[in-house]
DNA sequence: CATTACCTGCAA
DNA sequence: TTGCAGGTAATG
């Protein structure tokens, strides 16, 4: 499920309802591989008895800011759902990890597919994962020039580039493919061939897709719920993405659906050309005489 | 760099 | 039955 506005809106949820109590039990834990670190008994064993002071995210990671400088990183990959509730609600077989807090209420972990990561870090842990990101698209030191230095001579497509979170932090398919549709820049496009032009284009697109999503409370497919177990509204706006076959709604053309890095990638193959149309008068000239 | 693995459910 | 799904780590 979730990318940055779903991870964002999932973590402010959470705030409104934990901040401040504390954890008193692990009530269940019933897919160990999850925990990534520190190993089992040490998460036992330091879990109960911390206050929650704070939510927060990076990257894709949702991060509870514990006592005694612990923080807890969830990570919801492609299924997880983390969400409040009190002792009416029982759990199924996909919440694989409860925390009891001492209002009587718990955070429920579900996860259908099994793939979302758990880990208790104390400040070391946590700057190691800071660093292992590449900067928050939302950030004001998120400029223009941060994102073409980024970019800067390489080859690889620049899809594969903006779903790297070592490079940007955040973006996955939907708001990558959807950021590009709207900068007008094909999916496959090497990052280093973008012009000062374009890089200015997508670095706007990408918040602008980001800030819309997160203030439609991010995009529910399937799974995907708030920390209240709200569903999101942003599915209805995707520029490109899950769009194949309909019409791009800036020009009329048919949305393509490609395959790039082994995930579904849509665009419009008018707005979004596979070649930069170059501007030097050479090429004027040239494409003239041929027409 | 491209595949494959990790998991489960659902729609074609 | 096959292919696909908001992600990432581990392999050739």
């Amino acid at each position: 499920m979730p990318e940055l506005p779903e991870v964002e809106i999932a973590a402010r949820t959470l705030a409104d309802q934990v901040i401040g109590l504390e954890i008193v039990a692990i009530e269940k834990l019933d897919w160990e591989r999850m925990v990534e670190t520190p190993d089992l008994a040490s998460f036992y064993a330091l879990l109960p008895g911390r206050q929650i002071r704070a939510l927060g995210r990076r990257a894709k990671w949702m991060l509870l800011t514990l006592d005694a400088g612990w923080t807890l990183a969830l990570h919801l990959r492609m299924s997880g759902i983390v969400f409040v509730a009190g002792a009416e609600v029982d759990t199924d077989i996909y919440t694989h990890l409860v925390l009891a807090l001492d209002d009587g209420q718990r955070i429920f972990f579900h996860d259908q597919r099994k793939f979302g990561r758990v880990r208790l870090l104390d400040s070391a842990g946590l700057a190691e994962l800071d660093a292992s990101h590449g900067p928050e698209p939302l950030d004001d030191q998120f400029t223009p020039d941060v994102l073409a230095q980024i970019l800067d001579q390489r080859t690889t497509s620049i899809k594969v580039l903006l779903l790297d979170q070592k490079r940007i932090a955040g973006l996955g398919n939907i708001y990558a493919n959807d950021a590009l549709w709207l900068a007008q820049i094909h999916p496959l496009r090497p990052s280093g061939s973008l012009d000062a032009d374009e890089i200015v284009r997508l670095h706007n697109a990408i918040r602008v897709v980001l800030v819309q999503a997160i203030q439609n409370n991010g995009s529910t497919l399937r799974n995907y719920r708030n920390g209240y177990g709200q569903a999101g509204q942003n599915q209805v706006h995707f520029l490109a993405y899950d769009r194949a076959d309909q019409p791009c709604t800036r020009c009329g053309a048919t949305i393509e659906r490609i395959v790039v890095a082994q995930r579904s990638t849509y665009l419009c193959p008018t707005c979004q050309p596979a070649q930069r149309m170059p501007a030097s008068p050479e090429y004027q000239r040239e494409a003239g005489e041929a027409a």
